[in-house]
DNA sequence: CTATTAATGTGAATAATTGTACATAAACCG
DNA sequence: CGGTTTATGTACAATTATTCACATTAATAG
């Protein structure tokens, strides 16, 4: 499974359980095509090389998609993540309620400052970044979020790699790529850069598509 | 230009502006190609495609570059942004540095909670979300920055489209979709899944690609 | 029970993207 | 100055992704 793949079928799921919650049982290639932006020739194409079948004319049964997506997607197993840089955007994640419903858990934040560390009305503990290694030898996290200052990005992202966490979802405006670490495994990194995000749209505005 | 292409642009751009600040004056299809995570011929396939030549072993000038690369970017306009829902992670935006050197500015927020919108400690003005129409006929704004609950998500897009605003950055968990306007403008959407991208991470360190 | 309709599943065609290889021009060196 | 090196510019090849078209199956209706 590629990522544009990968990308689909995360929202295939999500949609299916939405569909599921408001009481539907069938789905039709073109519903989840719809929900997803993309073809319903995609979406029947994906399923087809996962080896997921529907039902000629029925479509696809939403309960059998759902337990088949989560079982590729690896749901069910702990998906806890700890969040590098306590300021303005790592504490607006950590009070987040978005996660849960995908069992995505925040479990401990941690910072250069200790006013911010020693602030205990945050729905998870905090810690001062010296005690990164020992605090997480006692958690079970593989993911990082990285939200602390541009200068300090590469310096939280070493410190987080040596910690042997492997994943990394990085909202600072530098772009951190994998990096192969001694053990001949490659961290995967995912880069957020919201200004970014804002200067393409503020571009596509000025020089609209013609077609 | 597509959209794989503007984003390798604008990284360029980044990464020309940084090198610029540390001083270089010349700089190789290599190194933009390091710092957009792509290869030297694509850099230089960009380049030529845009009619932006450097000099044949001697690279590119910086100072040029970033002169051609932000006329096509479209620099020098106004990129005024506001801000729908003030919570978390709408202030978290607020008060985020990152956008003044790319010339973004947030110039409102809007919420629905007068304790929200009554409280003045923030560094731009904050209106009730029914004055949106109004407050915006007197700013030159034209993106608007969705940061509501999910629940809450399409009322607040379809609200900031009445309203003129072209552009929309999606925080909410919810996919928005274009929609296309009487006028026969469509919309430029982006969304950011903060969820999303953490269980693609999960996924990917759960099934790692054998390579 | 036959005809019709509605959806899936998939091979083939098409389009888009990326990489390779090399000709070309400029700078450098002896 | 000629030879060598370095990096651009681009044609072409290879790969990948997407769409198209249609055979296939199931349900429905008359």
């Amino acid at each position: 499974m590629n990522t544009d793949q990968l990308i689909r079928i995360t929202r295939y799921y999500r949609s299916l359980n939405r569909l599921k919650t408001i009481g539907l049982e069938k789905v039709f290639a073109n519903n989840l095509a719809d929900a997803a932006g993309v073809s319903a020739a995609i979406v029947r194409k994906d399923f087809s090389q996962l080896s997921i079948y529907g039902q000629k004319r029925g479509g696809y049964q939403i309960a059998d998609l759902l337990l088949s997506l989560g079982e590729l997607l690896g749901k069910g197993d702990s998906q806890n993540c700890i969040i590098i840089g306590c300021g303005r955007i790592g504490k607006a994640l950590m009070h987040y309620k978005g996660f849960e419903p995908d069992g995505i858990r925040i479990v401990a934040g941690f910072d250069s400052d200790p006013v911010v560390y020693n602030d205990t009305s945050h729905p998870v503990p905090l810690y001062p970044i010296s005690r990164l290694d020992e605090v997480i030898r006692n958690l079970d996290v593989s993911v990082a979020i990285i939200s602390v200052p541009e200068q300090a990005a590469s310096d939280s992202y070493e410190r987080v790699l040596k910690a042997g966490i492997m994943g990394v979802l990085n909202f600072s405006p530098i772009t951190l790529k994998p990096i192969l670490q001694e053990d001949g495994t490659l961290p995967i990194v995912h880069n957020i850069n919201i200004a970014l995000e804002l200067e393409q749209i503020f571009y596509e505005l000025k020089f609209p598509k013609n077609r």
